[in-house]
DNA sequence: CGCCATTGAGGGGTAGTTAG
DNA sequence: CTAACTACCCCTCAATGGCG
């Protein structure tokens, strides 16, 4: 749950382009492990294939390159592509970028931790076991110190560390298979806790899922909605994928997430005004422009989301609503009613069918208007863009957008705080 | 409670590339 | 600045117990 707004606390809802090093000049910050990782180019797709293409057909021959050696290669080919062969690159780059962007849409944790710092050992974890070095010197600590009554535990070490040295190999060796063993053991020991902690982790994924899947149900029966006809797998392609791994602040994504880059359906339709195919936002299968210009927008609608408002993380998943009709810009039914909260926070929830982004209205037309719930939110990105003409308060006026403001858009807003 | 002083395994950061 | 790749380098942490 989330319920702070101080700014220090808000650092951990800064998604990474909008924590700035401007504003993270000491100490330094570095990306939280369980941060969503960021897109790749296509660039790196490649490099990543490349790499070890060259190193294995070197390794035939014989020959070991640096792995900087082998990255230059790497830039060579990638030069010498010609733009078809750049295309399925690019293609897969697109696709991982709407990987990302639901990924970053779905995740509440923190962005940065500090850099300087290791992530703190768990101490319910194994500890390391003790060196050959540490056990000879425990064993001999004791007696060196009557030896030396005056000596520092410092001035010890270094008196152990040099009898180590020159210790019969033999009795060091006794020293090394002491330690190999307790090596062994440790491994295991870590095996099993990993398994356990991973255990732990996908009980309390679940549990959330039951938890959102619940207050989604709840909803739904109160604002009458009917499950989706066609389109409805999605709520288990994007529960599989990416729920759990996340925690899920405004909502859940109800339906229409099927597929594997979830956002189920379809996005199928065209550019704005046109109308689409009628899956419901699937992301995958739109043109490439309009998805690309959806992401972006997406992108600059959370930037300016953050900025202008003191850094919500964007969340707009929620239960979504009755799409608009496209082709005319008439609006749907649904009011998507914002509750700002004090915190500028994005329309979360807004009816999926809204209009820029649009599920239903603008962009994809598709769905014949009819919006499964969850798909949403991000009708809320009109709410967004009323922020270029300046005024947060168009938030809520254009909730679920103008072509197609949706029901229930504020549904996600709701479960979130529970 | 952290520091000191030691060895050595293992984890994390770096270099080199391009693109976003 | 971050994505992938990986050899290499640097840092942390295992135990000990007196001291500030």
């Amino acid at each position: 749950m989330y319920s702070s707004n101080n700014m220090a606390d808000d650092l951990h809802h800064i998604p990474p382009m909008a924590a700035s090093s401007k504003t993270m000049a000491s100490p330094k910050y570095k990306k939280a492990p369980d941060a969503p990782k960021r897109f790749k180019s296509a660039f790196i797709i490649f490099s990543a294939e490349k790499h070890k293409e060259i190193k294995a057909r070197l390794a035939e021959d014989g020959r070991v390159e640096k792995t900087t050696d082998i990255a230059k290669m790497v830039s060579e080919a990638w030069r010498e592509l010609n733009p078809e062969e750049k295309e399925v690159w690019e293609k897969k780059a697109r696709k991982d970028k709407a990987r990302y962007e639901v990924e970053k849409a779905m995740y509440k944790g923190p962005w940065k931790v500090p850099a300087n710092k290791r992530t703190p050992k768990d101490p319910s974890a194994p500890k390391r076991p003790m060196s050959a070095f540490l056990a000879f010197s425990n064993k001999r600590r004791a007696a060196l110190k009557r030896q030396h009554p005056d000596a520092t535990n410092a001035d010890l070490s270094k008196m152990l560390s040099k009898t180590w040295k020159e210790a019969e190999p033999s009795l060091r060796q006794k020293y090394m298979d002491e330690e190999a063993e307790l090596r062994s053991h440790y491994k295991v020991e870590m095996a099993k806790w990993r398994k356990k902690v991973a255990e732990e982790k996908r009980i309390e994924r679940k549990e959330r899922e039951a938890l959102a899947m619940q207050a989604a149900e709840s909803r739904s029966n109160e604002v009458g909605m009917k499950p989706p006809a066609d389109g409805a797998g999605g709520q288990e392609g994007m529960q599989q994928q990416f729920a759990g791994m996340y925690n899920m602040p405004y909502g859940v994504p109800q339906q229409g997430l099927h597929g594997d880059m979830g956002y189920g359906g379809g996005m199928q339709g065209q550019y704005p005004g046109m109308l689409g195919g009628g899956a419901p936002f699937g992301g995958m299968n739109a043109p490439m422009g309009a998805q690309q210009q959806l992401l972006s927008q997406l992108l600059a609608g959370q930037q300016m989301n953050q900025f202008s408002m003191g850094g919500r993380p964007p969340m707009m998943y929620g239960q979504g609503g009755q799409g608009g009709q496209p082709s005319s810009g008439a609006p749907g039914t649904g009011s998507g009613q914002q509750q700002p909260q004090g915190y500028g926070m994005p329309p979360q929830g807004m009816g999926s069918a809204g209009g820029n982004f649009g599920m239903d209205g603008n962009m994809s037309g598709g769905g014949e208007g009819q919006m499964p719930q969850g798909q949403g939110g991000y009708g809320g990105m009109q709410g967004y863009e009323g922020q270029y003409g300046g005024a947060p308060q168009n938030y809520q006026n254009n909730m679920g957008g103008e072509s197609a403001p949706a029901p229930g858009g504020d549904d996600g807003y709701q479960r979130a705080n529970l």
